[in-house]
DNA sequence: AGAAAAAATGAAATTTTATTTCATAATTTT
DNA sequence: AAAATTATGAAATAAAATTTCATTTTTTCT
């Protein structure tokens, strides 16, 4: 934990002059570490063993050791938060905290992505006869996204964002066909019934979806991207990217899992988008 | 700069003794912060001035002060690198690889844009009489995803994946149209066209792609979205990812410049969508 | 190659910094 | 209000870092 946390937070366990300590430490941190005990002392008008006493209560070494933390807090700088959108932002500000947060979704997503369930996911996608993706609204664009790169793989694959279309596709699935369902709040109905109308029918079921929805429920293999809510402007942000993300995921397992002979194959489908293009000089 | 790398690069301007230093030290910095100077001094096999001069050369105040940039480096931890994934990754380790460098590529991406780009931007769509949104193949999902988000402001947009109906979509456009262009590689021939269609037609082409293309050239406002190569697999991976952040950055420009009653409208529209949804219990 | 100069190095001394000890002061409990 | 507990700082001690300086090694120049 990062130790300036840790001194607001054991602020009122300290006495009387080690909170005085614990003042001047947070007024300006970066100060301190380039002070010396003795200097410390003074500032915060106390004697050298309190802030001896101060360090040691903080579960550090000594004086020097706690330094050693403080420079660490103080060095991580500004991992990337979610911070909100305000109405007086510029144009650089409001940039800046979309990539930043959309830095931090990706971070918190990947945290709550499992290997083992990537690999079984990867296993069952290596070996389907056939793959949908589903999904609506965001999601939508998502599932049409791994439909372009599994496209790619010379695999049958589909995808549907079309409540009608993806009914009468779950209900025709069978034994061997894998569907992904794509849903952020986990909670749309339809796709839900769609989950289980696709399980009921033999399909193994993926689904990409946050912890403990009604729509994880329904699946045979979970992918949970947890992200942090999409408040700021009542519109679907950071969630979809990290979607994106797990699909590229999911792609390269795929790709990785076929060796090397089918990576060049890749490589041809690449080169036949070459003469729809201009040339590059460099 | 971290001290790390710091003592990488001067290790030659070092003598063969704090040659000795910058080796154990490099070999394991983590054991280092918690030493003292004797105990590196011996652990080196070297005498305690020649630590202390080491340290001095790299322009620290001597061992404690270079302790504490040794700290402060190695609590950046891992700062999101480009790292490719290799033939024999783990599960765990692709999918790190992955999210990594599409955080590396956001990073790199928000560096590229130019607010005073972004700001000309939301200028001309708050105007606009209609607005389309042009991509093919992975950059089609992200005008597929520009048009489900403008679609909330309830303004005209239309996005299209298709040839044919870009080309005659541009044809068509008029003074007070925005036509939104999206490639990240710019030099689709067809796209190209069509931006340069649109622009004769005098309706406003806003580019996202990457700096110093084609496409580039025939656009009234570029927003550069310059990211590391998608190389890893043949596929577009980053790219796609970085668009969308920057299509989120211009939808929220869009709402703030509309003020805060077109943003009770959004949250209507989102509320809306409540009853296709299990409610949520908690 | 060999002498002179320059640079590098470490032992010992010194200085700085941190920690411990202990007596006293402040606070709390009974 | 006395006793017990806890907090505090002065002084002593210990630890760590730095400086000084003599010695060794390396480089440069005949």
């Amino acid at each position: 934990m990062n130790i300036l946390e840790k001194i607001t937070n054991e602020l009122d366990t300290l006495s009387k002059s080690e909170r005085k300590v614990a003042e001047v430490i947070l007024s300006s941190p970066s100060t301190v570490i380039h002070s010396s005990i003795a200097a410390l002392a003074k500032q915060a008008k106390i004697s050298e063993p309190t802030v001896n006493r101060f360090c040691r209560r903080l579960d550090t070494k000594g004086y020097p050791d706690f330094k050693l933390h403080l420079a660490q807090s103080l060095a991580n700088g500004t991992p990337y938060v979610n911070r909100h959108v305000d109405e007086n932002d510029t144009a650089d500000e409001y940039t800046s905290k979309i990539f930043e947060s959309t830095m931090a979704s990706l971070e918190l997503a990947r945290k709550s992505l499992n290997s083992n369930d990537i690999n079984r996911s990867v296993d069952v996608l290596t070996q389907a006869n056939k793959i949908s993706f589903f999904g609506l609204g965001a999601s939508a664009i998502v599932a049409h996204d791994a439909q372009n790169k599994f496209f790619r793989f010379n695999v049958p694959v589909v995808y549907f964002d079309d409540i009608l279309m993806q009914r009468m596709s779950a209900i025709n699935s069978r034994q061997g066909d894998v569907v992904v369902v794509i849903s952020h709040t986990g909670r749309t109905k339809s796709l839900v019934e769609v989950a289980s109308l696709a399980k009921e029918n033999d399909a193994t079921v993926i689904g990409i979806t946050t912890t403990g929805t009604p729509l994880a429920k329904e699946c045979s293999i979970v992918l949970s991207v947890d992200v942090s809510e999409d408040t700021d402007l009542y519109m679907p942000m950071s969630s979809r990217i990290a979607q994106l993300a797990l699909i590229d995921v999911l792609a390269t397992g795929f790709t990785l899992r076929r060796g090397s002979k089918f990576r060049d194959n890749l490589k041809k489908v690449k080169d036949s988008l070459r003469s729809s293009r201009f040339e590059r000089k460099d």
